[in-house]
DNA sequence: ACCCAGGGTCATA
DNA sequence: TATGACCATGGG
């Protein structure tokens, strides 16, 4: 089989095992760029946690942010852990946000370069780019992350080591550059491997079981 | 008490 | 380029 067909292959599995999922789970573009920041090795759940927190703050804002001395800032993110690191990047954020005219200019510049300004950003790499790209700005980009890296190398479709560049070209060489399943296929892996490919042992269970060869 | 989770930066060799 | 240290909370 082709390794597009493969990939697409591993898509439907996924997909028809647990449906849809609708991320990112957010009222708005800037509140998935917030998200992206706060989850950064964490959990969903704390991450979500001090989302909440600020929202009910009321700095669910570039200005608000921009307005709020850091270390204020700091103690509303506590549950994201790295408050004090978290706080800066996401002050970082909010003035190259302000400084680049807003989401919806920024929504206008090509991808390419827009993903050289993310990654430009203090404490935004390259997963948290692709999660801004593809999430909150709907670009078609495909986001590596541990998971991915998990998944892919069990299944013997890419080698451990590799850099995030590469694996993430390698994807986008093979897959047709769709948004909706780019979307969906980066929250199956996630959430499949939340489940049970965190365990090698349970591959008899798993909707990839052809796949997995006994690993 | 230990381990890890939807990373990224910085210092060192 | 390639490791290692560091950031810090909350749930298992």
């Amino acid at each position: 089989m082709s390794k597009e067909n493969r990939l697409v292959h591993i898509y439907e599995l996924l997909d028809t095992h647990y449906g849809p999922q609708n991320w990112w789970p957010a009222d708005t573009p800037f509140e998935v760029m917030v998200g992206a920041v706060l989850v950064q090795n964490t959990t969903w759940r704390n991450a979500s946690a001090a989302i909440t927190c600020l929202k009910k703050a009321r700095l669910m804002s570039p200005s608000a942010i921009r307005n709020t001395p850091i270390n204020d800032l700091a103690d509303f993110i506590v549950s994201s852990g790295y408050f004090n690191i978290k706080a800066q990047r996401l002050m970082a954020l909010c003035e190259w946000l302000e400084e680049s005219g807003g989401i919806d200019q920024i929504q206008r510049q090509s991808l390419k370069p827009l993903r050289r300004n993310l990654l430009s950003v203090h404490g935004i790499g390259p997963e948290t780019a692709d999660d801004i790209l593809l999430y909150a700005l709907g670009k078609p980009v495909f986001v590596i992350d541990a998971y991915t890296r998990r998944l892919f190398s069990r299944l013997g479709l890419l080698r451990a080591n590799e850099t995030y560049e590469n694996l993430r070209l390698s994807f986008e060489s093979v897959l047709r550059p769709n948004v909706g399943m780019f979307n969906q296929y980066h929250a199956l892996i996630v959430v499949h491997g939340k489940n049970i490919c965190k365990r090698q042992a349970e591959c008899a269970e798993c909707c990839l079981a052809e796949l997995c060869d006994g690993v």
